[in-house]
Formats: structure tokens, C-alpha cells, sequence
DNA sequence: GAGTGGTCTAGACCACTTG
DNA sequence: AAGTGGTCTAGACCACTCG
């Protein structure tokens, strides 16, 4: 089969076949015409009608594995994913993507915006010297309005770079404004998620009580480099929660 | 290159190549032979050193790469990850795994189990009916002998089978025992997680004060046919924290 | 332009599940 | 035994990065 356009999966001409194919087959997924475990025809059979080799057919299936769309077993086939799992992102999601998922409106409201020193702490997990400038960047995030969450984070910005109020509030998310006017490509984060109680400070900005348990979630974010970006610690009301998909129990 | 035993890539022979070869890279990188973001040898130059395809290669790159082992570029080249990459595992682990990758020596000390009916409520997370069987099993999770996190847990057996208290103590792990005695294949779960209050009871429990911020992380957990298992909650002392590594950020 | 990873193919055989 | 997914190969070409 030819890797040109007039293709019988092409959807998005120019992306690689598998992906088309994957969005061909996640579509007719999400349209509801194969039930809940309901099986898929055989790679062999896919490949012949997409016109496409049986290996393409494989990777757009792991892809579809990946995001909880469909499951393959050894032997038995290939089946569609359940609804629960499917809508079960295996990532936490950022804020705004996660919200959005909900069916929410995300929005934010900064609170502060200033250039500091990083000071020992911070510096040693972002790989910089205590003197190194950062920005610091506290913000609450709202869910239809509604506070749920405060965000604080430290950003090493590419010398000479700067991040204008303007910018956050034209690109909506921090992680557009890193891609799109800075060139800084995220590729992993670590996390770390845990309870504290609300301080008064935090409890004030959040319309909670003092000593309401908070979800606190920390992350260091790495550049496509690996280089620390970014650290930044999150903390949200009880009512908000994270949800994810754990997979195939890892035993390997 | 033959798919037999006296490969040179054989590590675990009878495993898939690939993960033979996967098992070696990872020795390699582990005993520190790369240093952070040290580049590999390109893909074509492993399969000629390895004498395998350069697909069997690439196949074990992308089970490192999940792993956070290490990383690929396209046009670059294939790197180290570092350390700190390489000790989050993407997967929130079980209490017993993450217990020992911390270092710790995990415990369990069973608080309760009986056979209950299911109720509404946990009836419909697990597609049952509310007056079907379950067997409640509550557990203080300890480390080090220390409480760190109580475990309650709704299982849903197949007819006829039994769970004894000492098969639980023998495997260690609830999981061990559903695999390797029941013959049941957990294959994902769905996890939910935020911050609740101790309860009065709990406090006591987990020696902590009522009203103090526990970790809460409620789970789904679907068998290899996507029939949902066992529902669980967990609860953990502030000192507690579940690490994860959020991989790529997804944007596709 | 040279080197790297990314995609794609066609065919072979193995391993597992099911009737 | 028949059907399914899993592994492996050898070779081709594309897309990206960097000196």
C-alpha cells in the first residue's frame, strides 16, 4: 500500500498509517458498534480490508491497547474495552485537559508572578544553583468557576526567556505557552501524591475550613532533554479527585 | 539468528529475544556503564552486535523505554535515562512492590474477614447483585512494623471457591493468592485518589489523630476477561506517598 | 550529507485458546 | 485442527537532527 493520501484509512492524510487507521478503528469503537467485550475481526482480516500490512494493523492496535480502547488476549482475539476503562485516561491529566474530560470548564486565576531565587530546596531537585532565577508561579484553578485546586510552581526558563501575564492567559495552559512560544518540549514528569491539611493561607483562597485534608501532588517536569523544567506542587479540595487507569499489573 | 537456547542474548532462555536482549540492556544501564543521558549504540549497531533483526531491537527499546530505563529521539539517537527517571516506576505499585522498592519490609495484619452481601452501592461498581456474596477483607498495611495505610476490600469469588485466612498469610499478597490459587488474571484497575479525614475509628487504627488528612485511593480491579473483581479502598497516613512517573504528556 | 530513529512490507513460524 | 495473537526476519524508504 502506498504511504500517499487517497488512502481507503487515510483520515489524517500525512500522519503515519497506523495512526490512521487507529483513529478509523477508535471511531467505529466510540460509535458504539462493538458492545462491551465484543470481539474484533482478526489482525489477518484487518489487514486485508484496510489494505495494509498485518504489522500496521498490530501497531495501530497497541496504540488503541495504550489508551484503554480495546484489549488483545493471546489466542482469543481482540475486544473492545468496557465503557468504564475507556473513558480512564492512564496519565493524570493536566488540570485543564483533565476538567475538560469531566465535561467542566477550567479556568485560573493567578495570584502571583515573580522572578526568585530558587534557594536550596528547590534548586537541588531542578538541578540548579540556589542563586539560579526562577519564575514562580502561583495560581488557583477553578472548575466551572469554583476553586478546587492551588497551584504553585517554579520554572526554569531558557536565559534570555521571558513569560508575560499576557501570554498564560492567551494560551489558557502553562504547557502551551512552553511548547508554543518557548520551544520547550515536556516529556516526563515524576510525581508524588499524598494528604496535608489546609493551611489557613491555603484554606482562605481554596473556601475551605483550616486542617481540611488537601490532595497535595508534587512533580518535577522534564524537557525533552530530561533536563528539570519545571517543579511544581498542587493542592486540591477533597472533592477533587484523580483518576487513572493502572495497567496489566506490571508482574513482568 | 535461532530462536534456541545458546544465543548470545540469552539470559533467560526460552523468553522471547527481545526480552532477552531487553534484560542485558537493562544490566548494562544499571551497572552504570552509561552515565544521565548517555547515548546507546544506534539501533542498526545493537542488531549487528546482538545478531537480531534491528525490529527485535527496536522491540526491546520500547519495553526499557516503558519502563523508563531510557528514551529514544528520533533523529538523535537513543539515550540513558537518568537515575532519578529510572526509579519511578508508571504504574501506582502494590503496596507490597513498593514497599520493597522503598526499601521497607512490607506487613499485614488482617483486621476482619467474613463473607458479606454486596449492597447497592459496591453492587453496581462490580456488576453484581446487591444481595450477591462478597468477601470483606480488611487489612492495617504495615512497613518497617509501622501502620501506614488501612486496606478494605470487597471481593467477588467465583461460585464454589473459598479464600482461607492462612492462604493469606502463606502468599503474602491477596494478588499471589487470586493468581496462583484462585486462578484469576487480574489484568487493569481503575483507581480513584484524594484526601479524606481520619475517622474516629480509622485514627485509632493507623495511630494517628481523628481528623488527620489521610491519602484515600479507591480501586477497580477488572479480570483478564474485564469482569470487575474486587473493589478496594485505601486509606494512608500523610507520611505516606504514592510516586508515579506521567509519561510524554500524551497530546495525541 | 551522514547518521539517527520511525514506518512499512511480506512472509514465516511459534504459542495459546477453543470447539 | 483451526483460529487467534506473539515473535522474528530482511530489506526498503521516510523524517528528523546536526555538524
Amino acid at each position: 500500500m502506498t504511504n500517499k493520501t487517497d488512502t481507503p484509512a487515510a483520515k489524517t492524510a500525512g500522519a503515519p498509517l497506523y495512526r490512521q487507521l487507529a483513529a478509523t478503528l477508535r471511531q467505529e469503537l466510540e460509535s458504539g458498534k462493538f458492545g462491551a467485550n465484543a470481539p474484533l475481526p482478526a489482525e489477518r482480516d484487518l489487514a486485508a480490508s484496510f489494505q495494509v500490512s498485518r504489522d500496521t494493523v498490530r501497531k495501530a492496535i497497541r496504540l488503541l491497547e495504550e489508551q484503554g480502547v480495546l484489549y488483545s488476549d493471546h489466542g482469543r482475539g481482540t475486544f473492545a474495552a468496557p465503557e468504564a476503562v475507556r473513558q480512564m485516561s492512564r496519565f493524570l491529566d493536566s488540570f485543564s485537559e483533565d476538567t475538560i474530560k469531566r465535561g467542566g470548564t477550567p479556568g485560573q486565576q493567578i495570584l502571583l508572578m515573580e522572578t526568585v531565587a530558587a534557594g536550596m530546596a528547590i534548586a537541588s531537585l531542578l538541578q540548579a544553583e540556589p542563586s539560579a532565577p526562577l519564575l514562580r508561579l502561583k495560581r488557583v484553578r477553578l472548575m466551572n468557576g469554583v476553586p478546587v485546586g492551588l497551584q504553585d510552581s517554579y520554572l526554569r526558563l531558557p536565559p534570555g526567556a521571558t513569560l508575560e501575564r499576557e501570554q498564560l492567559e492567551r494560551r489558557g495552559s502553562l504547557y502551551r505557552v512552553l511548547i508554543e512560544d518557548l520551544g520547550i518540549k515536556p516529556s516526563e514528569s515524576l510525581e508524588s501524591v499524598g494528604a496535608v491539611a489546609a493551611l489557613p493561607e491555603e484554606a482562605g483562597v481554596l473556601g475551605v475550613a483550616p486542617g481540611t485534608p488537601l490532595l497535595i501532588c508534587e512533580r518535577v517536569m522534564l524537557s525533552d532533554r530530561r533536563e528539570p523544567i519545571e517543579y511544581c506542587e498542587m493542592r486540591y479540595v477533597p472533592s477533587y479527585r484523580y483518576k487513572t487507569r493502572v495497567n496489566k499489573w506490571s508482574l513482568g
